[in-house]
DNA sequence: AACAAAAAACAGTCATGTTTGTTTTTTAAG
DNA sequence: CTTAAAAAACAAACATGACTGTTTTTTGTT
């Protein structure tokens, strides 16, 4: 699923029929459908990788034909556009939800973050970022998204801990730390790089780090 | 070059001879051509993927005919099951010269070992590694590769610093510490994950964060 | 009957493995 | 020293298989 230059509408014909007549039970049935491919592409690309993900295996895993599965993205490209806007979604929805559990504690915070990338969704999208960086096409769609994301995460973490406003230099470095970090370590963990009873030390040694470094407890040292 | 799972010699028919009656004039050639397939495609790997290197690629990059290219390697796996341990090899002679270059000061390691994978070598063996989580036969190969260069890269380490010998257990706290924020950093630089300018701060956390974890200066505080 | 969804059939492209042919180097006999 | 046979290096062509995009046919709703 080479991703071609092409452009491409990625909504099916029956999609600007919904938004003009309100959904009908087609159109539902249509963005079930949808759906359902996109999880399958997920799915997949987890399974065997993007490079070894194609058409008549997405539409197998979906339990479609390819033909209908081509009915609603006409394009393998147009499959795969959806499906990283949709786990870019997914990244922000998720982190989202870690901020509101973590009401200023490093701890947990550290800790929801690492259970994140556990999920099948952290593995795709590494792939799809890898991928990107010899698929120029791709790396158009997602490297928007990677400063956003970036970007939604700073503005979240700066909101949950206020005592770092002072200090915006520091802020960043704590930020890229912890990214780097867990990031770091589940990719590892992925390629079997470091060994997995060393996971839990080092998340603990990110969150001493990380109160190390906020200005209020710099601040009881002196 | 999808790797299949055939069992193949990966030496031509001339290296006995060779062997046997010294380095004839072809014998030479016959390695000098090898060594150059083997240098495409990593030069390949790095510009196009893993995923769209193929044999026709790697033959132009080489400047050869596809025949001639299955003349030394019968076969893509073959070629790429050789590039692996060369890549392998590489790093390991890589990393025994940032360790002689070190001598007991932990900032030129860190810098030391930062550079080496900003080199080519680097990006290849990440692409394999994680093409790896989706193909059997490679994972076959480079498992015991990644175990083998972490058990040197500890030992070698231990042997810098004597100082760390009586506290395993933080030491190998250290070295996955530096692997992995290292490595993780190189990976999030690929995907343009993380600014580019966070990378000197970023090292220099770490070389602190190695002093504070070293017996001698932990007793210190004491 | 009209139209969307689903399935099937078709043609083009490209990488792979295999086979066959050509040139150059080595070996060794005359 | 010359030269013929053998082996290795290199090149080109062929057949197969798989994925892609496109087009046509069937099924099922409204």
């Amino acid at each position: 699923m080479a991703l071609a230059s092409g452009r491409s509408a990625s909504a099916p014909r029956s999609a600007k029929t919904a938004s003009v007549n309100g959904p009908t039970q087609q159109s539902l049935k249509s963005a079930q459908t949808r759906a359902r491919l996109i999880d399958a592409t997920i799915r997949c690309i987890v399974k065997f990788g993007y490079a070894n993900t194609t058409t008549p295996q997405v539409a197998a895993e979906a339990g479609l034909s390819r033909g209908a599965m081509l009915h609603h993205f006409e394009n393998g490209s147009a499959l795969i556009k959806a499906t990283i806007v949709e786990l870019h979604e997914k990244r922000l929805r998720a982190f989202r939800r870690a901020a509101e559990i973590t009401e200023h504690e490093p701890a947990t915070m550290v800790n929801t973050y690492w259970r994140q990338l556990q999920k099948p969704a952290f593995v795709a999208f590494h792939e799809l970022a890898l991928a990107a960086r010899t698929n120029a096409d791709l790396a158009r769609i997602l490297q928007p998204l990677q400063l956003e994301f970036r970007q939604k995460f700073n503005s979240q973490a700066v909101l949950l801990f206020p005592e770092w406003q002072d200090d915006p230099v520091s802020f960043e470095l704590a930020m890229t730390l912890s990214q780097t970090m867990i990031e770091g370590m589940a990719i590892n963990l992925l390629t079997s790089a470091i060994d997995e009873t060393m996971v839990d030390p080092m998340l603990r040694l990110l969150e001493q780090q990380i109160r190390l470094m906020k200005p209020a407890n710099r601040d009881q040292s002196r």
